[in-house]
DNA sequence: TCGTTTCCTTGACGACTGTCAAGAGTTTTC
DNA sequence: GAAAACTCTTGACAGTCGTCAAGGAAACGA
């Protein structure tokens, strides 16, 4: 019904409502986490009223999925232009730590709710297919900046992705948790720990 | 009035039944996760009432956090015969990867509620002392290992303690979703993945 | 054996949850 | 400008949750 009836507006305004509403619920889902965020939590930050969740999707499960796909979409190119920018394999390690810095400080409620996620789709089934994809391009995410890290020194990465992507999402989520509890220097040992990893992840020259 | 009126039966007695219902708590969490296991759950799959809890424990916080400790009191002792028993460093080496595959498949669902847990307490504070301290004896416990390995291969450690900590439980996470999810092959790349990184946790020969 | 303390069950409470139906309000269509 | 379609609000529903008080059952000390 709702599909090509007019040119553009009737679909196109659906897929924004979805987002905006998507966008509202993203801010509570990062502040109280998967399970404490209620639809009506969710609906208070924003501009509408509880009942308008199930016109836009079918689930609570609907809209988190669709919340941390859209924000995953996002989330996949912070580092293109590290990668693009990067004329030499230290100036590389040196912006993609600095960003990885940035991002712990401006994005940590999205990335605890990210981990938030990835831990209960460990107990919820549901909730897998989604993780597990995005987790993937993650993966891709992090291997572009690893393979094009190899390229600039003139090296050959000595490691598969996942394990690229494994090694730095332990130290990335590690340095999260200390810097949510307010630990002092967490920023400064992620920047040296990154640094120091780096070249680990190539052959030796 | 519970302290010291007899011999040692009175405090004992109430001791044992907090751990007797923090085990079977444990089997529930593991199998629920955090949000999902409600004490009446709990205490369906043990062999008392959902009232009981709350004359053991103050609050539905307070059995989760106990029962959290309990099992890491008992985890962190999980590498000790594997530090002891080695006497080369390939050896040492081969006997952790094993041990890491078999507690990934024999306490699955252990593993992930301690990944929930700290989840969780990146966005509740009242978890966060318990879970920055049992994170500690983590670290402990991954220390000794590498440090053992250091001393068996004649050289140091490349890494201070959180570093080779956060990587080893990036990989094991990893591991772990991928296992739960039922992917083939997980257990083995695990095995080698670990075989790898240990000795770039020591410095060059 | 009686009285006291400890232990545990039962049942209820208020609050909160996801879901959905009924119906306003708004926009679009003819 | 009436009719139809879309959008959103309101209010209620059936459950579930953590918590706790009342009271029975059992163990204990005398």
């Amino acid at each position: 019904m709702t599909t090509a009836t007019a040119r553009r507006t009737p679909a196109d305004k659906h897929d924004e409502r979805r987002r905006a509403l998507a966008e509202s619920a993203l801010r509570t889902l990062g502040e109280l986490g998967y399970a404490r965020a209620s639809l009506r939590e969710i609906a208070n930050n924003s501009e509408f009223s509880h009942g308008v969740v199930h016109y836009y999707f079918t689930d609570k499960l609907d809209l988190i999925v669709h919340c941390v796909r859209h924000y995953k979409a996002s989330c996949v190119h912070r580092y293109d232009d590290v990668v693009e920018r990067a004329t030499s394999a230290e100036e590389l390690v040196d912006l993609f730590a600095d960003k990885l810095v940035e991002t712990i400080v401006d994005e940590a409620p999205m990335h605890r709710l990210w981990y938030d996620l990835r831990a209960q789709s460990m107990f919820e089934e549901s909730l897998r297919e989604a993780v597990l994809q995005i987790d993937g391009t993650l993966q891709d995410m992090i291997w572009r900046v690893v393979s094009t890290y190899g390229e600039l020194a003139g090296r050959t990465p000595s490691m598969e992705p996942p394990v690229a992507y494994g090694l730095l999402d332990g130290l990335f989520q590690q340095a999260l948790l200390n810097h949510l509890c307010g630990t002092e220097g967490v920023l400064d040992d992620l920047r040296r720990q990154v640094r120091a990893l780096m070249p680990l992840l190539l052959q030796p020259a």
